[in-house]
DNA sequence: TTGAAAGCGGTACCAA
DNA sequence: TTGGTACCGCTTTCAA
C-alpha cells in the first residue's frame, strides 16, 4: 500500500484537491456534507496535511531556533525551553535547539555557517550576550531575534529579562538589614569569552554593600569568586571555610551554589540559620525542600512570554512593550535570621 | 530587498539552479571554481538551502516526535530529551515534543487526531506504556516507533529500557545484606490510567523481601504507597514517621523521593546512616551532593541510544539488537551502613 | 561538468 | 461552494 496523498483523498471523496485542502485548513468554506466525505476518505487513507508542503508554500518554516549556554538539562535552560514550547507547540512551531553556544568552537561555527539562515522564523537567545559582529550575522536571517535574560538588549527586537543586578541588591540589602556584619558573595567567575546574564548579580551585591559600608564601618564584605565548572560549589565551600573569619551571611549567585553549600557546611559544623544566614537566587529545584531563602525568578514564564513576543513579531504586529524587565521576588524561608549583636561570631 | 532564492543565486553566479543545488548538497559533483562562484553568490545574497523544500522533495520530514509523561523539565525527561537531541540535531532532525501524554485529555486527542501522521519520520515514547489500540493508532503513521523505558516492549520496533525490577531487587537485597530488619519501600501509587515504567520497581522490592523473609522470620518489610502528585515526598515522610516502628532501612522509588525524605527526616531527629539506611534510584540531581547511595541509570545515554536505533531504522537498516535492557548500577555512597544487631531500633 | 524540466504536496487565486 | 491551475524551492533524471 502506497503512501496516500491529497489527490488520492480527492479521488476517493469525489472532489477536487482544492476542496480537500480547504476541508482541512478552512473548514468553514466547505459544505458540511462535503467536508464529511473528505474527512472520511482522509481517515480511511491515513491522510494528513503535510507540514513540509504547507511550510514550503507559505514561505514560513514553522520552526524557531533557541540558542543557549551549556546544556538544556540545567534548571534554567529546561524551564525556558519548556516555557517556549508551551506556547509554540500549540501554534505548530518546532524548536530547533542549539546548545553549548558558550563553547568557542560551536559558537564560531554557528555564526559563520549560520544554519538557521532561511530556516527559522525567529531566533531566541537565552541568557548570554552576543557580540556586535554576531548580531550582524544573526540579522542576516531577517527574522525577529528575541532575548531571554540577555545582558544587553539593544541587539534584540524584543526581550524578557529579570533584573539580576536589582535582585541581588535586594538579597544583599536583606542580609544587611538583618544586622549581619561579615557578608560574602560566592560566585563562579565570569568567563572571558562570554558575558552571561548572571554576572550582573555581583554588581548588585557590591552596590548594596558599598553603600551600607559607608554608613557602617563595622560592616565588612567580600566577593569570593571561584572558577566556573563542575565542582564550583565545592570550590565555594573551600573558599568560605578558608576565610580568616567565618562570615555571618552568604549571598549566593544561584541556588545551585547555595544548596550544596548549606548542606555541606553542616558537615563542618556550621548550621543555618543558627550560625549564619544564607540567601540564594533562582528558587530552583530543592530550594523549598531545604527551606532556602532566595530570590525567585520564573524562567518558564519568561520563555512563554518571549515566545508570545516572537509570535507577535513574526505576524508583523507591534509590541506594546518590546523589552520587559521582571523583578525577582524575595522568598523568605528558613535560612535567614536576625543576627544577635551580643553573640560573638562563631569560629570553626 | 526581497528574499533571495536559489534562482537569484544561480543568476548571480551565472549558472543553473541545478548547479547551485549540487554545490550545496553534492559539492563533489561540481568543479571547484564553479562551486566557489556559487558559494560567493550565495553568501552575498544570504542564501541557504531551504529545509522545507528539501523535506518536501525528499519525502522525509526531518522531524521526530517524542511522547512523554508530565513535563520535559523533570530530571528523567530532560535527560532523555537531551540524549535524543544530541544525536538527532547533528543529523538535521528536529524534535516535536508532546508532553503530558499521561493527561487523559491530551492522550485522547493525541491518539485520535494523530497530528504526527505523515509529519514525522519516527516516534519515540518515553517511560509509559501505550494501550493496544493506541499502538494501532501509532502504527498508522508507518514510521519506526521506539520505546525508552517502556513497560511493554512488544509494541515497539526498538527499545532501550533499564531493568527497573532487577535494579530495585538489588537495592533491596543490599539493604537486606546489611542486616536491616525493618525495611520499607516508599513509592507513589501507580495511576490507573497509565502504566509507568517505574511501577516495576515495586515488584523488585517485593520479590527480594519475600525471598529473604522466608529464610529470616525477623525480617519485616512493607510498602508505603502515597498518591502521586506535587507533595508525594511529604506524604512519604508522613507515612514513614507514622509507622508503628521506625524502619531501619528505606528503599525509595526514586531519588526525588529519597532526597527530600532524608533531608526532612533530620528535622525530626533521624539521621542517616546513624539511625537508618536509605537507598534511592536514578542518581539524579543532588544525589551526589547529599551523598545518597542509589541505583544509577543514565537516561541521557538511553535517549542517545534510542535515537541511533531510530535513525538506523528509518534508513532501512537492520538492528543487531532491537531491544536493549540496561542494568542499573549500585552507587555506594554515604547513606547505607551495616546494622548493629546489638543496638535496639531507634525510636522518635 | 552542467543545464532543462518534471515533480514533491500543498495553497490560493480566479472562474464557474 | 467548488474546481482548475500556477506556483512555493528544491532534487534529480536525462541530455548535452
Amino acid at each position: 500500500m502506497h503512501k496516500q496523498g491529497i489527490r488520492d483523498v480527492a479521488q476517493l471523496a469525489g472532489v477536487s484537491i482544492s476542496t480537500v485542502s480547504r476541508a482541512f485548513t478552512r473548514p468553514d468554506l466547505v459544505s458540511p456534507k462535503t467536508r464529511e466525505k473528505v474527512m472520511t476518505a482522509a481517515n480511511q487513507l491515513d491522510f494528513n496535511i503535510s507540514r513540509s508542503a504547507t511550510a514550503l508554500k507559505s514561505g514560513q518554516t514553522f520552526r524557531v531556533a533557541l540558542l543557549m549556554n551549556q546544556e538544556v538539562t540545567s534548571w534554567f535552560n529546561a524551564q525556558v525551553f519548556a516555557g517556549l514550547e508551551s506556547v509554540l507547540h500549540a501554534q505548530g512551531y518546532d524548536i530547533s535547539l542549539f546548545q553549548h553556544i558558550d563553547d568557542a568552537k560551536n559558537r564560531e561555527s554557528f555564526f559563520t555557517d549560520l544554519p538557521v539562515l532561511r530556516n527559522v522564523d525567529a531566533v531566541f537567545v537565552a541568557s548570554f550576550a552576543i557580540e556586535p559582529e554576531e548580531v550582524d550575522a544573526l540579522r542576516r536571517t531577517r527574522v525577529p531575534i528575541i532575548g531571554i535574560n540577555t545582558p544587553n538588549i539593544d541587539a534584540f527586537d524584543a526581550s524578557v529579562c529579570i533584573d539580576d543586578e536589582g535582585g541581588m541588591f535586594k538579597a544583599a540589602q536583606h542580609m544587611i538589614n538583618l544586622g549581619h556584619k561579615r557578608i560574602v558573595y560566592t560566585c563562579s567567575a565570569p568567563e572571558e569569552s562570554l558575558v552571561s546574564s548572571i554576572d550582573a548579580r555581583g554588581r548588585g551585591f557590591v552596590r548594596a554593600c558599598t553603600a551600607a559600608a559607608e554608613k557602617d564601618p563595622d560592616l565588612h564584605w567580600k566577593v569570593l569568586s571561584v572558577p566556573r565548572g563542575r565542582d564550583f560549589a565545592d570550590s565555594a565551600l573551600a573558599a568560605v571555610l578558608s576565610e580568616e573569619e567565618f562570615p555571618d551571611a552568604i549571598c549566593c549567585q544561584m541556588d545551585m551554589m547555595a544548596i550544596p553549600l548549606m548542606l555541606k557546611m553542616q558537615r563542618h559544623g556550621y548550621y543555618t540559620p543558627r550560625d549564619y544566614s544564607i540567601i540564594g537566587f533562582d528558587d530552583a529545584n530543592y530550594a523549598d525542600t531545604v527551606d532556602l531563602t532566595t530570590m525567585r525568578q520564573d524562567p518558564y514564564a519568561m520563555g512563554a512570554s518571549a515566545a508570545r513576543k516572537g509570535l507577535a513579531l513574526l505576524h508583523g504586529e507591534e509590541l506594546k512593550e518590546a523589552h520587559s524587565v521582571i523583578e525577582p521576588r524575595l522568598i523568605l524561608r528558613g535560612t535567614d535570621a536576625r543576627r544577635n549583636p551580643d553573640q560573638p561570631l562563631v569560629r570553626g
